[in-house]
DNA sequence: TATTAAATAGCGCATTTGCGTGATTGTCAT
DNA sequence: ATGACAATCACGCAAATGCGCTATTTAATA
């Protein structure tokens, strides 16, 4: 069942069993067609060199032999930057995760996928979507959450805040009073006032402060 | 079907027709029972009080009249911390989505997913894992690729690097001097040489363009 | 070998900052 | 009406900062 206006799909599988049985679901599938699945990211990269080869979607083993397969992400990715990447891997090995999704991967699927989840997902992915695995996408939520912290709330005033917005913009004293019509005096009893809450004795203090714990 | 063992599932969903689809849908599956389905939050949040009803998983509308949708997720959680969330929605509402992400949402799924997809995320949250509609998964991965962001290089040095550290932990001058075993003039030259490298002509300009692009 | 970059150190000075110690006005809830 | 806050303004001063200009030593690199 080939198709000129199908969707090239490059399989990169060491497992030569899994690699057999995916190429063949994809190849069954009308419109997309696997045209090479190989075993090792070196040989598909010197594949796509030389034939100047740039697959629609290549799905990506990440626990492969020889060459890492976050490394092969960018290899990947700077020979064919318009390739969706589709991850497969056995383990959510965590940090890989993230490290993938940072290289440039779009979608993310653990080899217990069904056919027809892979099927949907490449096609996703071409409609600009990031198919992610449930338990992937927890890992991937978690550290959101870490990263986005707690808008820790030190009982700014809304003055105050505003001030502390200056502030980081690299506004001296002088200049946030003429930005705001205030007295430079006023402006250093807010500066006090700011200081004191945030426990700070510096205006670079309260900026790291204020970006760190995100209050503005 | 109704079972001792089943899943408790509450509906929050203001659109009746979508409420009682999707609650016949649920109570039609094994192991899933849906025992109230309510209209808006307001209603569901005084039943689970008076009732002290902790439901094993909440599906929640976002787009609720009434309580705010990420509003609704915070109240919930602290009325049953225990009962995992997942998310309704019709458009992919940029921003709120990572608003009820960090209220501690546990899926998200468009409206447009099939009640199979509906089941299998409410059985893939009960083990840990985080349901999210490929297309919201994309705009988590994109927001994390910019968090995560190539640290943008000034040619800072290493010791450059070293005082832009203690420029941020708020030392002084003096204090850098003092912890690096280095002159006060030291110092002062390597804090002219990071202005000049990173366009700052103040210690906060610089502490906030550090934390603002990762340079440490 | 010559050049460049990095790290080190110094002097002088105008400007900015941080802080002690005040005050006045308006709002809002008790 | 009586505080409690928020927001406003003020003087003075020691300390810290930013910057112009200069200079030496070492390590790497062309």
């Amino acid at each position: 069942m080939t198709n000129e206006h199908a969707i090239d799909v490059a399989l990169v599988e060491d497992n030569d069993l899994f690699r057999k049985t995916l190429s063949g679901v994809i190849n069954r599938s009308p419109n997309l067609n696997c045209r090479h699945a190989f075993e090792s990211a070196e040989k598909a990269l010197r594949v796509m060199e030389r034939e100047e080869w740039a697959p629609d979607i290549i799905l990506l083993d990440i626990g492969l032999p020889g060459m890492n397969g976050i490394a092969s992400i960018s290899k990947i990715k700077s020979l064919s930057p318009a390739s969706k990447i589709i991850m497969l891997t056995i383990h959510d090995d965590d940090d890989n995760v993230f490290r993938a999704i940072c290289s440039g991967a779009s979608g993310y699927l653990l080899k217990d996928a069904s056919p027809h989840e892979i099927i949907h997902a490449m096609k996703s992915v071409l409609q600009g979507a990031a198919p992610m695995n449930a338990y992937i996408a927890k890992k991937v939520l978690d550290l959101f959450r870490k990263l986005a912290a707690p808008p820790a709330h030190y009982g700014l005033t809304g003055r105050e805040k505003e001030i502390l917005k200056l502030l980081v913009d690299g506004f001296s004293k002088k200049q946030i009073a003429a930005t705001l019509f205030l007295s430079y005096h006023t402006v250093d009893t807010h500066l006090r006032n700011i200081y004191q809450k945030l426990e700070v004795h510096t205006r670079s203090g309260a900026v790291a402060k204020a970006l760190k714990e995100r209050l503005l």
